[in-house]
DNA sequence: GTCTATAGGCTGATAGAC
DNA sequence: GTCTATCAGCCTATAGAC
């Protein structure tokens, strides 16, 4: 069926890769629509065609992303569970290759967290805390209560704690770079072990 | 001695003050000056009899916060080094104490981050990595040598482990609040206690 | 030092030809 | 569907009165 908007055209994806990039390195207020008609080699007429405006475009942009993504990552834990620790290395290590797939999606993902007073979107942050945060808590509270976890951890913490590391390994790149004594941007080997290490470093800290 | 650029006065307090919180919230581009003039309750022209331009200013915002704090930050290892253990957990709440502190801090910093590629400044970047997180790395590895430490892990990786933690809680404040399930900000005692947390999670996971 | 007034450029967005 | 042409508004920055 065809619907009044058209949902599939080379074009329409074109625009929509390219925001999406932009939009992940220069944030919302640091794009202009001609800057990603040109990224997108099209005219830029043509982005209010496909798109209600220049905030729709983000909306879609960042909608897609977190949609596809956050429920990927929180996909890890649906499969069942083997055991606690298991379950957060498999988590941490999902994380890892999504953000490190796509390194847009981290980007633009914590750039929308900074942006949340200025707020633009509620409900993709929502998504990003039912889809992958809660089921993580609710596999440490269970790995609490049988005893392989220490008890006496903040649940809710202990899901900050664990979710922080590859988040700010992507984020922080320039410094991770310079403290790698690395010129250039980090080699993906380099990001997969730091994934590996990170499940490593959470499974400990949370062990009894 | 009067410098040609004068140095000090109650309007230029204020300008970078209210320059300083915006851009923190906002990033660069989301700024006006007319928006940091109004909230600084000063003229918008006043801005250039202080500052060069708009960029400049944002440097000088961003160069203040990072030298006082990161030193700050840094300065909590200087001071004689009772145990690897003991130094680590004085980092991690120094870094707790100036982010929460000073809210400004982090997200100014964290967001100059982002914008790396697009970069501005290069300076201060380094800056963070020279003051602070160098000496966090020879605090780990001087543990890792005593034996108090592990020593199969890369240092480097279990300095980001370690930075990662605060950085994050302060950066991600809006699904911190949801993961709380706290409607507003997170209010301090909870910030203090997440710093508590932090520095006992990174010390376990260090620990041989 | 602080203000008013304004220049000049760029931005998001629309109308309408093809 | 895709393009050209264009506008009104806001933005940074400056000139100059006080």
């Amino acid at each position: 069926m065809t619907l009044s908007t058209p949902p599939d055209s080379a074009a329409r994806d074109a625009i929509l890769a390219a925001a999406t990039e932009l939009f992940a390195a220069q944030g919302f207020a640091g794009v202009t629509i001609k800057e990603i008609a040109a990224k997108a080699k099209v005219n830029s007429a043509l982005l209010y065609y496909y798109f209600d405006d220049k905030e729709g475009l983000y909306r879609e942009a960042l909608a897609q992303m977190i949609g596809s993504v956050s429920q990927q990552i929180g996909g890890a834990l649906t499969s069942p569970p083997p055991s606690p620790e298991e379950g957060v290395r498999r988590f941490v290590m999902a994380q890892a290759e999504r953000f490190f797939e796509n390194k847009n999606f981290g980007r633009l993902v914590l750039r929308e967290l900074f942006d949340a007073g200025t707020v633009r979107l509620e409900t993709p942050m929502h998504a990003v805390v039912t889809n992958a945060l809660r089921p993580l808590m609710e596999l440490i509270k269970a790995g609490q209560r049988s005893g392989v976890f220490r008890a006496d951890l903040d649940p809710r913490f202990a899901v900050i704690s664990t979710v922080a590391q590859v988040a700010y390994f992507t984020l922080a790149q320039p410094i991770v770079a310079e403290l790698m004594d690395r010129p250039g941007p980090v080699p993906v080997e380099t990001a997969r072990a730091f994934g590996a290490h990170a499940a490593d470093f959470v499974i400990r800290a949370l062990k009894a």
